[in-house]
DNA sequence: AAAGAGATGGTCT
DNA sequence: GACCATCTCTTTT
């Protein structure tokens, strides 16, 4: 499972009539290798799902306000994991807009803490095993092949390794 | 349309 | 004590 993968399929969160899902749009890779990434010092308190077994949700909280959501794409030990960047929503758009109360609606999850604001993923799901279709969080496949061509370029919001194009967004 | 700054708190040095 | 894998609002072109 690599980065470009994780694009077209769907991020599912919640039970139900609380249930909001988007198709993954727009992805950023990290690894061991790469100074940006919270692995790079190896395993912490903080990272320790990103060296567990692939498939399962890293959630940290950034700039002390907003919640990121990853999925663990390496095997265990390599510290590999995706930033889940942006969304589509395709149900639950009214409890979406909800929480993101005077937005319009491209920018309910267009930013990796929106798309956690708009699904209402945190800290608790930490760890998640997405795999799961009872899971409180799950990544689906509904059939919709990933783009043949993504777009790429530098990742954002980060100071180190920009040059190296890890970020992919559906045409 | 673009650029700047503040909010806010955990994590690591 | 410094540094952020961000968002929103305000100010300036």
């Amino acid at each position: 499972m690599v980065a470009p993968d994780l694009l077209g399929k769907l991020l599912a969160a919640g039970e139900g009539a609380g249930s909001v899902v988007g198709r993954i749009v727009e992805t950023e890779a990290y690894t061991v290798d790469d100074p940006a990434s919270h692995s790079f010092r190896g395993p912490t308190a903080r990272n320790r799902v990103m060296f567990g077994p692939p498939g399962h949700l890293y959630v940290y909280r950034s700039y002390g306000i907003h919640w990121c959501a990853n999925v663990v794409t390496g095997g265990l030990d390599d510290g590999e994991a995706v930033l889940l960047r942006a969304v589509e929503l395709v149900e639950g758009v009214g409890l979406a807009r909800e929480r993101r109360s005077g937005r319009t609606d491209r920018e309910l999850a267009n930013g990796p803490g929106k798309v956690c604001q708009a699904l209402g993923i945190d800290g608790t799901h930490d760890g998640t095993d997405l795999t799961q279709l009872s899971s409180p969080v799950r990544i689906l496949d509904d059939g919709h092949p990933p783009p043949a061509r993504p777009i790429t370029g530098p990742r954002i919001g980060i100071t180190k390794a920009i040059d190296v194009p890890w970020r992919f967004r559906s045409p």
